[in-house]
DNA sequence: ACCTGAACACCGTTCAAGT
DNA sequence: ACCTGAACACCGTTCAAGT
C-alpha cells in the first residue's frame, strides 16, 4: 500500500517515546516491536527502517531517560548550601517518593549490555552529588566516598524492597533519623566503642 | 514414539533443577521451556505433564532456592554473641563476596508475581536477623527497625551497584568502616549537632 | 525516503495419540 | 503414568516490492 494511508510519517522519535512508556508500564520485555507497531498503526517491518534492531530502540530510550531525568535533577538540589538539609531534601524528595516508574524498569536490569552504559552514567552523577555532600560535611574524601556509596545504594535497596508489598510493609514511615545516623561526623563514639572492645 | 526410547524418565525435580541452572545463568528469561526440553532430551509436550505452565515451574524454582539458601544460613551467624561481631561476619561473608547468581536474577524482578512471595519469605527473615542485631545493641525497637531496613537495602543495592562494571569502581574495598557507622550507638552526637543548628 | 506484506525462526501452550 | 508430534499464536528479523 502507499505512504501510510493519509496518516503521518513516524519518526525515530516517535518509536523512542512509545518504547519509554512501554518501559514504564511493563520494563524491558515490555518493549515489543510488533506490540508498538499495533499501537503506532504501523507494520513491523516499518519499524526496521528507523532502528537495526529491538536493542537500537532501547537504547535509544534509555538516553532520552537519561537526558529527560537526571541532568536537570541536580542543580536545584546543589543549590542549598548546609550539607545536612542537602542530604534531608533528597531523601525527601528523591528517598520518600515512588520513583520514577522507567528507573525501576532500568534498575531491574543493570547488566543488561543495552542498559548498562546510561544507567552507569547517571549513577556516577548521583555519586558524585553525595560526594559533596559529605566532603562538604568535613569528612575526608575516603571517607565521603564510603557514605556516597552506602546512600545510593541504600537509595536503590529501599525502592527495590518498596516494590514487594509483602517487605514494603517493613519499611520505615520516615527517613529523617537515618539523615541524622549518615551525618554523624564526631569520631569520638567510634573511637571510644572501639577502645571498650 | 515410546517412553523416552532407553532415557530415564524425567520428574518434576529434574526440570526445576534445570530451571535453576537456567536462572543463574541468564536470569528469568532463560527460562524457556523450549531449551529445557532440548538440555533434558526431551520434547516440550512432555514438560506440561508435569508443569501447568512456565509459571509454576519458575515458582517451583524459587521454592527451591529459597530453602537451600537463606534457611540455613542464618543458625550459624546468630551464634555470634557480640551483636557488632554479628554484623562484622554479616558483612565480611555476605556483602563482600559475590553474591549468589540466582538470587541476582530473583531480585532483579522483584514485583514479577511469580517471584515476590518467595522473595518476600526471604527478606522477612533476613530483616529480622539484622533487626535483633540492633536491639542485642541495645536501640529502641523504632530504631532497631530502622537501621536494619538501612542495612538491608545496602545489601541489595551494594549488590546491584556490583553488576555494573563501570559503576563497581567506586566501590569500597572493605565496609568495616560502614559497619561502625551502622552501630553507633550514642545519641550524644546526634543531639549534639541537632542543638548546634 | 518511508512503508507494506510475506516469509522464517523461536518459543509458549494445547491436545490427540502413543506406550 | 509419562511422553511424542503436530498444530497454533506471538514476536523478532529480513527483504523484495511498493509509493
Amino acid at each position: 500500500m502507499a505512504s501510510r494511508a493519509g496518516r503521518r510519517l513516524l519518526t525515530r522519535d516517535d518509536w523512542t517515546r512509545a518504547a519509554l512508556e512501554a518501559l514504564a508500564e511493563g520494563g524491558v520485555t515490555a518493549v515489543s516491536v510488533e506490540r508498538l507497531a499495533k499501537k503506532l498503526g504501523a507494520t513491523r517491518g516499518s519499524f526496521y527502517w528507523h532502528f537495526r534492531d529491538r536493542g537500537e530502540l532501547i537504547e535509544a530510550a534509555v538516553a532520552r531517560w537519561e537526558r529527560e531525568n537526571t541532568i536537570e535533577l541536580i542543580p536545584p538540589a546543589e543549590a542549598i548550601g548546609d550539607p545536612v538539609e542537602r542530604l534531608r531534601h533528597l531523601f525527601r524528595e528523591v528517598y520518600e517518593r515512588e520513583v520514577d516508574a522507567v528507573e525501576l524498569a532500568l534498575a531491574s536490569a543493570p547488566d543488561e549490555p543495552l542498559v548498562a552504559p546510561g544507567l552507569a552514567r547517571v549513577v556516577r552523577m548521583r555519586l558524585d552529588f553525595l560526594r559533596r555532600i559529605f566532603s562538604d560535611l568535613g569528612l575526608p574524601d575516603a571517607e565521603a566516598d564510603e557514605r556516597a556509596w552506602l546512600a545510593y545504594a541504600f537509595y536503590i535497596g529501599h525502592h527495590q524492597l518498596g516494590r514487594n508489598p509483602a517487605t514494603r510493609a517493613s519499611r520505615p514511615g520516615r527517613l529523617d533519623p537515618l539523615v541524622e545516623l549518615l551525618t554523624v561526623t564526631n569520631s569520638r563514639d567510634r573511637d571510644q566503642r572501639r577502645d571498650a572492645r
